[in-house]
DNA sequence: CGAACGTCGTAC
DNA sequence: GACGTACGACGTTCGT
């Protein structure tokens, strides 16, 4: 390197601070100092300043913030940024300390009103370039790319992201230059600017590509094919107001020139005085420590692909001294139990490694050979107390399963923090990077394409693997480090996830595995009757409306049943059709022969294409048996699901569907047992609503929908009928589901009127579960959630929502979501219990199926007593409820049998 | 021709 | 519009 002997060319630093604020707001544990006030986004603004400093030392510098009133593109667009959620109090609490703390650390600070922030740094930047200057933009908004010019370099201190023209250019395939007009055609939905609809990142770089700019494009808008030529056109009269309120000024007049961007002194006893006042260590000396709290950014880590054995054999010693390590693996497929492993990799501290073992395409020939790594590696992955962390383990565990290895030691999953955390939000790997770590990251689609093109990952470059797989590991890392203190500050949510979560993320591992045996000859019996059966239904029904249809097409039947034959429309589905829904046709089949026909088919069908037909599609070839996938991080109530089949639908309320219960069989030698809790959720609502008369019923072990019925239609328990009974039971879970006096009526075929005095009736009775309902919606209004039994927390975002429609889903929602949600809680608790006693008996009876509240195991014959006397008594004691939990149980040698 | 969406229906 | 939580089959529409 020749050293420049002349003149140093000048460098300014420009750090976006309003963006880093609310990013370390939303990124850092919920830090308080002794006065319980916010610091989390004080220390993490500060620290990163410091650290920019510390980095860049350059001559000149400036911090610029927003500030709260309008600017001037308000004025040209009043929507501007219309849709912004106001700062929330805690943030508002750390702005001026922290304006304060960085003019005391002797930043140049600039707060302009009428423009924001990044006009101001592209108002300084093109005079600091035009001065010949270089400058460093510190940002995390994308924005800025559009300031990209020679001398200029735009960070991202987060992601650790450096973009100069040139890596831009490559990273959004347009250059900076362009860049403004790549975004009027996207819009920016964070400020509530429009752009063209259906435009993306894809399509607007496409057009800038060939168009060359916007004036162009715009030229020869008439050009544009298809729907978004369309858009397009239909944009043009807006696209230029989007452009100028995505610009940039940079001909701002402001009060300082930059010059006056110089350090200045720091003010160490004011410093010490304010770190003093807001609990923040690092500064009470003046000292530069080490930040105590880390920032959520990405250390420069280094990144390797392990081909070799010495390479091998160093991963090896870190990996047995880390105290934590991320493990991900990449394999040939999704289906948990017959994909194979591809690759592996891991992270610990501020090393990464990607193990390339199955690849077939560009590297495959420098790879470590499958067999012998995983020997090699085996003693650190079957270590339980080699600790590891991941995304979805659970995945992982059958991945190596299938390779003969044992997975131990999974302290953490990542997965099931952000569950726990915040249930309602998605979960993927992309999306914890955004939010918690500010992090794009590249993309699985990327790697493999979609669709039709996707590959598999073997034939991906195991170059380009090592930076995809690499990096999911250290992200999982990353994204543990800043979740998790976030559950330890909230000692509930840490308890639910490190008791509850993940040992039962190891109980459906083995649930899993194991499978169910299917009667595979019963159910193609019940196909091929099935579908002669929906022959001659078609048959007569094509005879009944005089020409051939497909029954299986509600538009068809729509169009049939309301305009060729005039029959009335009694509802509309949501997309303002006029609906064919079984309620619909239920009662149009009163007066007419056509719709019974329909109803009758549709149901035949659905049991052979859902069931009859596609079960048989599941077993799989190795083990003759059904590995359904249970999904612990997907009902935001705490429930499983379960898909590849879905287990937990399966018929049971007609004869018909009932017969497909009959073909899950008990493997020879063992029986099924079923033992499902009963009322489980009316049960809660006695408990949390402390109502007497709900909890008399329960504790005189009545049959509460008769108790219910004996109540509204004040007769004796003794004389209630058969139709009081149906309306007091359908009163009961309308209840627990927040059903309206509309919904009732329509469920029971009674007049609004009649169904409302029903519900007044009940609420009379049992004033406790009115007082519950209502606390409940109160609670969820002021909070934001509601909480489950064991703290579990519901969060419920649309209970604000605009439109009035999804404002009272929410609050219905909340009113059943406490109810199921605990008892998703209670039957994991129940399969923790069933499994641990099971495991400390040395029984083989195993756990194969759970449906919300019914737990089902295949028994050995030899334990089945046994187990027919304890897994009642272990489910019903897993908690001390105001009514006792009753468990009904039955066996049998199928699914049918045992209930 | 496949992806995305709408409608419907099964479970708890 | 009007009953909460899921999964999935099928038909239709849209875009490549």
């Amino acid at each position: 390197m020749v050293s420049m002997k002349e003149k140093k060319i000048p460098h300014l630093l420009l750090v976006d601070g309003s963006s880093y604020l609310y990013r370390a707001f939303h990124a850092l544990p919920d830090l308080r100092n002794h006065h319980g006030e916010p610091t989390g986004a004080l220390y993490g603004v500060l620290n990163m300043l410091e650290r920019l400093r510390e980095d860049y030392k350059p001559e000149y510098a400036a911090c610029l913030f927003d500030t709260s009133g309008p600017t001037f593109r308000h004025d040209a667009y009043p929507d501007y940024k219309a849709q912004r959620p106001p700062m929330p109090a805690d943030l508002v609490a750390q702005v001026a300390p922290l304006h304060q703390a960085i003019e005391l650390l002797g930043w140049p600070l600039l707060k302009e009103n009428g423009v924001e922030a990044d006009d101001v740094i592209a108002t300084l930047t093109q005079r600091a370039i035009d001065q010949g200057w270089t400058v460093t933009i510190s940002s995390g908004d994308k924005d800025l790319v559009q300031l990209l010019q020679p001398g200029v370099t735009l960070i991202n201190t987060l992601s650790n992201e450096r973009l100069d023209t040139e890596a831009a250019t490559a990273k959004y395939g347009i250059t900076p230059t362009q860049f403004v007009d790549y975004l009027t055609l996207m819009g920016d939905t964070a400020d509530n600017v429009p752009g063209v609809t259906k435009v993306g990142p894809k399509t607007a770089a496409r057009w800038i590509q060939t168009y060359g700019d916007l004036d162009t494009l715009m030229a020869q808008a008439d050009q544009v094919s298809g729907i978004v030529g369309q858009h397009l056109r239909a944009a043009l009269d807006w696209l230029p107001r989007a452009r100028f309120l995505i610009t940039l000024k940079r001909d701002l007049v402001l009060p300082v020139s930059l010059s006056d961007l110089a350090w200045r002194p720091g003010d160490h006893t004011g410093l010490a005085t304010l770190a003093e006042r807001y609990g923040l260590k690092r500064w009470k000396t003046g000292a530069t420590a080490p930040a105590p709290v880390p920032l959520p950014s990405s250390p420069p880590i280094v990144i390797e692909t392990v081909t070799q054995e010495n390479q091998l054999t160093t991963w090896l010693t870190r990996l047995a001294h880390a105290h934590l390590a991320a493990l991900d693996t990449e394999t040939t497929g999704l289906d948990p139990l017959e994909s194979q492993l591809v690759g592996l990799s891991v992270c610990c501290e501020d090393h990464a490694a990607y193990f390339p073992l199955g690849h077939t395409g560009n590297g495959a020939d420098q790879q470590l050979p499958l067999l012998a790594t995983l020997e090699r590696l085996r003693p650190w992955l079957e270590n339980p107390d080699a600790h590891k962390v991941g995304q979805n383990l659970k995945f992982d565990q059958h991945i190596l399963a299938n390779h003969s290895i044992t997975l131990r030691g999974i302290v953490h999953d990542t997965l099931l923090e952000s569950y726990i955390w915040e249930a309602h939000q998605p979960h993927g790997l992309e999306n914890l990077a955004r939010r918690h770590l500010n992090r794009d990251t590249l993309s699985y689609e990327s790697l493999v394409g979609k669709g039709s093109a996707q590959i598999n990952f073997s034939a991906v470059d195991v170059a380009r693997a090592t930076v995809y797989a690499a990096e999911d590991a250290e992200i999982t890392l990353a994204i543990h480090q800043v979740l998790y203190p976030r559950l330890c500050a909230e000692p509930a949510l840490e308890t639910l996830y490190r008791t509850l979560e993940l040992p039962v993320q190891q109980v459906l591992w083995r649930m899993e595995r194991h499978g169910v045996q299917l009667d595979v000859a019963t159910l193609n019996a019940q196909s091929a009757q099935l579908g002669e059966q929906l022959i001659a239904l078609e048959r007569e029904a094509h005879a009944l409306a005089g020409c051939p249809f497909n029954l299986n097409s509600p538009k068809q039947i729509q169009s049939l049943l309301f305009e060729t034959l005039g029959l009335p429309v009694l509802k509309k589905t949501p997309g303002g059709q006029p609906s064919t829904d079984e309620g619909v046709l239920e009662q149009l089949a009163l007066d007419f022969p056509l719709p019974k026909r329909i109803l009758e088919y549709r149901s035949l069908a659905k049991l052979k294409s859902t069931y009859t037909d596609a079960l048989p599609r599941k077993v799989n070839a190795r083990t003759g048996r059904v590995h359904t996938h249970f999904a612990q991080a997907v009902a935001v109530t705490g429930r499983l699901s379960s898909s590849d089949p879905n287990l937990q639908n399966i018929p049971i309320r007609t004869p018909e569907g009932r017969r497909i219960r009959a073909a899950f069989v008990a493997a020879p030698g063992h029986h099924l047992l079923a033992a499902d809790y009963s009322q489980i959720e009316l049960r809660l609502m006695a408990h949390f609503s402390d109502d007497p008369g709900l909890l008399h019923a329960f504790a005189q072990g009545q049959d509460v929908h008769r108790a219910t019925a004996a109540e509204i239609f004040s007769v004796p328990v003794d004389n209630v009928s058969h139709d009081q009974r149906r309306a007091a039971k359908a009163i009961n879970f309308g209840l627990i589901y927040g059903m309206s006096a509309f919904g009732l009526a329509r469920q029971l075929n009674l007049t609004r009127i009649a169904a409302q005095h029903y519900i007044d009736r009940y609420f009379e009775r049992y004033p406790g579960v009115a007082r519950f309902m209502e606390t409940t919606r109160e609670r969820a209004r002021t909070q934001g959630y509601v909480e489950t039994l064991f703290g579990r927390r519901l969060w419920l975002p649309e209970l604000s929502h605009s439109q009035a429609g999804r404002r009272q889903g929410a609050e219905r929602a909340a009113i059943n979501a406490p109810l199921q949600g605990s008892a998703a809680d209670l039957i994991k608790r129940a399969m923790l219990a069933v499994q641990g006693w099971l495991d400390n008996q040395h029984l083989q009876s195993r756990l194969i199926l759970q449906v919300h509240d019914e737990l089902i195991l295949e028994v050995t014959d030899a334990e089945l007593d046994q187990l027919i006397h304890q897994v009642p008594q272990l489910m019903t004691q897993v908690a001390e409820l105001k009514v006792p939990l009753l468990v009904e149980c039955g066996t049998g040698l199928n699914w049918d049998e045992a209930h």
